[in-house]
DNA sequence: ATTCTACCCTGCAAGC
DNA sequence: TGCTTGCAGGGTAGAA
């Protein structure tokens, strides 16, 4: 589900509604998450007010009085703000009970495949074992085809998955990789070190305009990804590739391409893309 | 050291 | 109608 636009829309959307509020009490309802979740998150959370709600790649940060809680949503995780009186949902996996909230007294995480997690972290997230390796944020500074070049020197697997290696760059996973790659005129396929500086200008300055774009537009709605308040993106609307193979470049009208790289569909033109 | 594959899990759509 | 198969926006561990 969610890549870094989608995070950063439910961020924002859940800042308001959590930020300032007390933690009372933790529900781990089933703590098979894609690692297990403490059970006694409670006891160790309970009390702390959330002092503000960041991101860090695909990561959503809940600063704590003292520590982080560190929340990523695989596929198909989502948080979602409820009445005290509300009832459960099918994978409502852990609860978040908030003081000083009126209607909207709890923090559902839910996750169907389980592939989120969630870590309580004592000190900064940049320390956390699963933060410490990310590389820089694409729309910070610091990014740019100068860094991707260097990057890239000597690495032969393809330029997509390269883009989608968190260690490379956070937050980008298989839609805005293609998109960006089809903005940018690189073949998927091309190995990282075979593409130049000036064409690593070119893609760098594509996946700032791609995720820029989808962040305003409320992130991409596939098939059941909402924003906090429950509302869609409508990024889908703007993919170029997408989910298009087949349909025609918008560019140069030729069949899009269907295309499986590293187990993920890829798609991409052959005519625009070398 | 890099790079590939298999796997974690459920839900949905397509095909038979 | 019901079964099987494959695919889905993520990332890791372990093998090659």
């Amino acid at each position: 589900m969610p890549e870094l636009p989608e995070v950063e829309t439910v961020r924002r959307g859940l800042s308001p509604g959590v930020v300032g509020h007390r933690i009372v009490h933790v529900d781990v309802r089933e703590p098979r998450l894609r690692w297990p979740v403490a059970e006694d998150l409670g006891q160790v959370l309970g009390g702390r007010r959330i002092r503000s709600l960041q991101r860090r790649s695909k990561y959503l940060l809940f600063e704590l009085e003292r520590g982080w809680l560190i929340s990523h949503l695989g596929m198909s995780g989502t948080w979602r703000l409820v009445a005290a009186s509300a009832a459960w949902l099918p994978h409502d996996h852990v609860v978040i009970g908030l003081e000083g909230s009126a209607d909207r007294a709890a923090l559902v995480y839910n996750d169907p495949r389980r592939f989120g997690s969630l870590h309580y972290h004592d000190g900064a997230p940049a320390g956390h074992w699963l933060i410490a390796g990310i590389g820089p944020e694409p729309l910070d500074a610091g990014f740019d085809g100068a860094y991707l070049h260097a990057a890239a020197r000597g690495v032969r697997r393809p330029v997509k998955h390269f883009l989608m290696d968190a260690g490379i760059v956070a937050g980008v996973g298989n839609i805005y990789a293609c998109e960006s790659l089809h903005h940018s005129g690189i073949h998927p396929h091309r190995h990282a070190g075979r593409v130049s500086r000036r064409r690593y200008d070119a893609l760098a300055s594509a996946v700032r305009r791609v995720l820029t774009a989808a962040i305003a537009q409320g992130g991409t709605t596939l098939r059941d990804f909402a924003g906090a308040d429950g509302t869609p993106g409508y990024f889908q609307i703007d993919l170029d590739v997408y989910g298009r193979g087949g349909q025609p470049c918008r560019r140069c009208g030729r069949t899009l391409l269907d295309s499986r790289l590293g187990g993920r569909t890829t798609v991409y033109c052959g005519h625009c893309q070398r």
